[in-house]
DNA sequence: GTAAAATACGCATGAATATGCGATATAAAA
DNA sequence: TTTTATATCGCATATTCATGCGTATTTTAC
């Protein structure tokens, strides 16, 4: 028996998910509410398996809930509900550890079966959802930085650099002279086109190159 | 119409999946391949709605032909199939475009249905690969580095020195007199607990300060 | 097989940086 | 009300960095 706790501000559509779920063999609503406002006193009380939240409530929304449920709570599963998919609310509720993300429109059945999803440790996402995911997903690292041509001794003159190693402590570090450290850096410099450590090192880490 | 392409190199599996999507109304199967290794003139020449994909096989294996196909071609959608929820893979062949990714495992009805969301945009994917997606997801954002205090006036600096800016260049900017600019930096070095500029801009990048 | 890198080192010089020890003024906090 | 944090500025000094112009050997690439 799936143990099911409900937020959701619109009364008709609270109660036709209740219903809905109630009706369901292996399925129980414990409750419902019509915001978050008192969210933690509630998960605490019910105990459920799995939590339907609304995003867009009146009072403590549900993004807000959510947030305050995962301070304290990593074991609810929690399945966010929203009419649009909006990009920033996707991110935002993902980011802070909600379960799934499916639209309101979705078919009864399919909402059963994501909710069984959810429960058994899936992350339920209606496809135009798991779309946008796999994009901004996709476009942290589909720049991977260019390369330019460091040698491996270059490499690391720079990877010590980054650490904040002085010339003179990359020179004992490398056993080479602090000349040659010089002209490594000359070099790196080039290929990377600055004319400063600091610049340097910032741009291995915009770029990755460490 | 759906029209599909196969590349899979079990002769077993191959057939088994030929004849399921052949035998399904809506579905046909223009061709099935053991590798990648002519992918590109394969699907020049077939031109199919939605592309199967192995990751293991023998030869140009699946993600390479992924990055093949994405380079010259963004329309097919690509499902990926494989056996296990790898890790690594899972990333790989996100990163590189493909549209859904399934375990070779999922019951027939739902692969056909995989199939078609992936056709009219959707990104299937069994639910332990979507949780594993989520995951690395929210490790990106979770972490927001600690606070070390940085008064206002600290954080523009700091933020110019990340850009390559000089004190010279930092006291233009800001309208200060550079010994300002020195004892902000001093400031801001006794407070992220660095000793110089370079130390100072890795450290705000590695906690993500800008 | 020759040219182009990569690696190593030296010297000189001016610019930039790090640090210390001040001062003054304002606003917020204890 | 006194302290604390912030923001501003000045001077002095030692260190570090950036750069230019060299030389020399070895490895790599075409």
């Amino acid at each position: 028996m799936i143990k099911v706790l409900i937020y959701e501000d619109n009364p008709q559509l609270r109660e036709g998910l209740t219903m809905l779920i109630n009706g369901s063999d292996g399925f129980e609503v414990l409750a419902s509410f019509k915001n978050c406002n008192n969210v933690l006193s509630e998960v605490d009380a019910y105990r459920p398996d799995v939590i339907l939240m609304d995003i867009d409530m009146p009072g403590t929304n549900g993004l807000e809930g959510l947030k305050q449920i995962r301070l304290v709570n990593n074991e609810v599963k929690i399945l966010m509900l929203t009419v649009f998919d909006d990009n920033k609310n996707v991110f935002e509720a993902i980011s802070n550890g909600a379960n799934g993300y499916v639209l309101k429109k979705t078919p009864p059945a399919k909402l059963l079966e994501y909710i069984q999803e959810a429960q058994s440790g899936g992350a339920p996402m209606t496809s135009s959802i798991a779309t946008q995911v796999l994009k901004m997903f996709s476009s942290f690292h589909s720049e991977k930085g260019e390369d330019y041509h460091l040698s491996e001794r270059e490499k690391q003159v720079l990877s010590l650099l980054v650490n904040g190693y002085s010339y003179k402590m990359i020179a004992a570090e490398m056993f080479i002279a602090i000349d040659t450290v010089r002209s490594h850096i000359k070099k790196i410099y080039e290929k990377l086109q600055v004319n400063s450590k600091s610049e340097a090192v910032a741009k291995a880490f915009k770029d990755k190159l460490v």
